[in-house]
DNA sequence: ACGCCGATGTATCGTCTCGATACATCGAAC
DNA sequence: GTTCGATGTATCGAGACGATACATCGGCGT
């Protein structure tokens, strides 16, 4: 569990159109956010266990069929191996796709994934989605902000100061995530007849 | 390599005092940033390394040495065990605290832990590894930058955010470190004897 | 025509990290 | 005197990473 996430992120790319391995990972460091590249180390074997699985196909079929054993460590010719995502492969795109719940949000890689393909997401779930990454991340902050408190007066200036810009990065991200439960809210508002807009009880979040 | 940043971080701490593992791990929380802890999948198999490599002992010596073969995996009798330095710990702590290339602060992990022991750092030294951090930065940002600039149209409203964030995140991290730089630069100008004190030309005020 | 080179492309290896899990010890509450 | 939560040590399997090797292709200089 959890190494769900590069899994989910080649399905999803997949699921737009087949790709090679070498063009899977130029879109997933973009899908990623930016910053984080995804190394081959991982990125093949992710790829073998998705084929193992079903969830994904190629061109030659037989490359990821086991070696008849004393065979040399496949040398000599490898070509371009596209990947085309399966019916079944689809399903369970559209299964995590679907979650809601904290293995959706607790980890902030997953989350990313998430929002990388939020547009195939329905609005109620984006909407839980986003307001529980907010409370992971409010419980981050809190938790570094009384750490900070407590460890004031025993650590040092510099480790301070890391501490400090973490608190602060923290903070930003659970202010980033309240723009996007706004605008999420006003796109809903705005698309969903609703129940009626003078009718605002209280939210009772969460069920 | 670049896996000595837990060695590092653990060398560091037993320098200040003794400890066994279940502090070890909740003061690396508090010097890794608040944030990400380190799980004891990690901790204690780098223990077993340093143990190995001599640049810590503990009480009881025998525990890390290898068993006689068939005996049951170690259950039974387990209490606290106490690590302490060894001397070759210390010169290979010193060794680490003196680096100031790019191994310093091309890594964001690895530039925390030398940051959190910064108050055993020559200031030349902690000069040149927050400058060659913030290049370092400087070029992610850039890099981000340019991504986002050319894929602005391509990508959709959910991951643009996401970079749109990244960006801001990192664009926060070269000021928090400009900021640092300035401080230690000042340090340096008080505590230096320095190039007379009357001859202060009017501070370019950096970019 | 030929070789070379950098971009494209596939793949594996060893080392490390993680989350989960199990197990042990102890003090205080009941 | 026993249950319980904090303290404490330890391992395992899965998976991620950096390094490295190897293969293919297009263009460019000569």
């Amino acid at each position: 569990m959890g190494g769900e996430m590069l899994e989910f992120a080649i399905l999803g790319l997949l699921q737009q159109s087949p790709m090679h391995g070498y063009e899977l990972r130029k879109r997933l460091a973009e899908v990623l956010g930016g910053l984080r590249s995804i190394s081959y180390g991982s990125l093949y074997p992710a790829l073998k266990r998705l084929y193992a699985a079903g969830l994904v196909t190629t061109d030659e079929p037989d490359r990821h069929a086991p070696l008849p054993a004393d065979a040399p460590p496949l040398t000599g010719r490898r070509g371009k191996v596209v990947y085309t995502i399966t019916a079944e492969g689809k399903e369970r795109f559209a299964e995590l796709v679907s979650q809601a719940g904290p293995e959706a949000y607790d980890d902030g890689r997953l989350f990313g994934v998430h929002l990388a393909f939020f547009r195939h997401t329905a609005a109620d779930v984006r909407l839980r989605i986003l307001e529980g990454r907010r409370r992971t991340v409010e419980r981050q902050r809190d938790g570094l902000r009384s750490s900070l408190a407590r460890t004031r007066e025993r650590l040092d200036r510099y480790t301070l100061e890391l501490q400090r810009h973490g608190l602060d990065s923290v903070d930003r991200e659970v202010r980033w995530l309240a723009e996007l439960i706004d605008k999420e809210r006003i796109d809903g508002e705005q698309s969903r007849p609703g129940p009626a807009p003078g009718d605002e009880r209280p939210r009772t979040g969460d069920g």
